[in-house]
DNA sequence: AATGAATGAGATTTCATTCAT
DNA sequence: TATGAATGAAATCTCATTCAT
């Protein structure tokens, strides 16, 4: 049996290290993401972060280089758990405006329904921040629109409009963005909270892909 | 002993008294205004207002009642003429589906264009502020989202659709509100700023009244 | 008996008001000169100089806009005592040798003898500390060197040098400079604390002008 | 039994690592002194010193007590070079006040321009830092003024002066080292950086020779 | 010997709000 | 009414030092 070099004392121990690093800096983010959809993200101080989390302020900084660095970290996690989600969900229906509807649906029961802590923190909390956050948050939602204007592109083309007009584009998919930010935030945290969230995400997805066809019909015509 | 008639010099004294007083006031929310939409609430300090708005900072508590009473006053002056544009538009295509376009087209282009500060502050100041400021936009939300709510009300009765299901009515609502917003702030401070409104209205319309309808549309049949 | 108007109640209000703050402000200065020179600049905590100044932390951050803010005020004041007592003791003994020699012994007897906090600040606390105070620090030293150099040159004139060589005014003002430097620290804080200071400075004039006029004599016959 | 030779296995190994060891000590305090001379001591931290000498922090505390035992150590290697330097040429000249002139010309032409780094942690970093640097600071400089103080003493002898006065013995020591100091300083790092350092080094060279004669002769004719 | 993650005391700074005049 | 100096709680961030591995 072949001695893996990889495998050597020094190296599993660097290994198990890292592990340690990475737990840590989770039990950081997941403190954090709890407190900021509790209690806002301003009104969190980096105190209450590292208690939560059994670490101390210093650690905080250890892991992250200040407070809007663990935001930021935040937003990009969980972009990446959306992007994922969405474009799984776009796919399986192959390229049409259904998949965009499924896509949506899913986000609405599969993402806000079991993670409103990171839906709140995606939809509120990362607005009005400090610039170096609403950087992030830029970033973030410019490839969630980036994801859905090729999702509506090709939604396009395979409808017969070959190129849409980009002012349209970007009307389409703000829009869509649009719907969802405020749904979910009303149906998470504003007055309708509470409310059967499958009827709502018929009911949105109709909403949208009305929307969206519209728009592409209009464009196809014109 | 004379008797001070509404043209008595006391009268007149007071009279010029309230004129100032509104006056004041007035600077000190036209200077607040000014600096949230351009450095943002958070950055922008009591005494920064005071000092644009000429007065020390005590008159400004004089006249608010702390620094979130100043952003709840603006939001409440800012929804009050969004609301009587919209109503004004809305009456005047006689509660139909075209009519909700109208008021869209008028607040992208009446509103948004000309008082992008008004606008900003709408839509992005009111956002993940502390409870006492983000109540008062929740309250300016729901009124908006009432008028929306009636107008829909009017038009799914006029297309044959008697009672709207709750759910529907405030899917709807949110939907058209989230789609103004994004629309708004992109095409105002995002990355798109810059682009011709009226192509991006007609757009928006297009959306907006195509996803109004399916949803109405759906709710008939079914 | 005309009244001035600049005897108007307002104006009365106004001038305590500054009294007021200058006196606060000199309060806050002295506390500051006393623990600086006592613990060291980087020692002293503003919440320390606050205490001693009695009045709150904010409200030396309404004075000063931060902690080097006051050293460099100091230096400042400092500086300009000094030069003040120099200029006139030179001035007294006619633009000469000798008068530069009074300038030192009264820098060394009337200024670092009774004022050991004000010298120990210039000469120690100022030095090595953050950019800002460090620009000061030059500007207090390069105000000095100017004075000195303008000293020299008209001594070289007087003795017959009429165009002193650069780069031996520049050395002769550092060098006096220098021994001064080190003969006030060294006899005011180092191992000869204590020493009488007339005697001291009766040498340490010897050598200055001893030094200096080496220089000039070298550069009259070169 | 074996027995371990000088030249054993063992003894080889043990010799390797007290190379390596003082190596590795060598490695932290050239990091050091490039950093502390660029930055200075106060903005430098030990972690960018453990960064530059590729070594991890806790390393640096292996081989050093703390941040300011090394400042201290490398005050010590430093003053050790200079002393050196300074005897060897001052032997040369026999003990007279031209040996004097020597060894002030080899400290600013072959120390401060060649080792500028060194210069400037000896004149700058040394200075209002904390208690134990501080410490350091004095005593080096007394190592160095107890040579010098030998030095002026020889040549007082030589002169015809056999027990110079104390305090004159003090100042001239004091003076001469405030000379180099704030030369070196000011043609290192301050304005004047870059001019010739010989035509730099005659000039204050003939300043304090002129000085220290000065005091010399107005001891010996009193 | 060497590592580097963890600590936590301590410092600076901000700013909404108050209140004597 | 108006002023603006004063407050002080609260928050962020740094970094020399320690210590388990």
């Amino acid at each position: 049996m072949p001695h893996a070099s990889t495998n050597s004392p020094e190296s599993r121990r660097a290994q198990r290290r890292e592990r340690e690093r990475q737990h840590r800096r989770g039990s950081i983010l997941s403190a954090a993401e709890k407190l900021f959809a509790e209690k806002g993200y301003r009104s969190t101080s980096v105190e209450e972060v590292a208690d939560l989390a059994e670490v101390s302020v210093g650690t905080v900084y250890f892991y992250f280089k200040n407070k809007g660095d663990i935001l930021a970290e935040l937003l990009k996690q969980i972009s990446w758990e959306v992007r994922n989600l969405l474009g799984e969900e776009f796919r399986k229906a192959d390229a049409s405006l259904d998949g965009i509807g499924r896509a949506g649906t899913a986000f609405l029961t599969q993402f806000c329904s079991k993670h409103p802590d990171k839906a709140l923190i995606l939809l509120r909390e990362s607005a009005g921040q400090e610039s170096e956050v609403e950087e992030r948050r830029k970033w973030v939602f410019e490839k969630l629109a980036g994801d859905l204007m090729d999702a509506i592109s090709q939604v396009a083309n395979n409808i017969g409009v070959p190129r849409l007009d980009e002012t349209a584009l970007g009307v389409a998919v703000q829009g869509a963005l649009g719907v969802f930010e405020r749904i979910a935030y009303q149906y998470l945290v504003g007055a309708a909270r509470g409310t059967d969230m499958s009827a709502v995400a018929r009911d949105a997805i109709s909403f949208l892909v009305g929307g969206l066809s519209t728009v592409l019909w209009e464009h196809k015509t014109a």
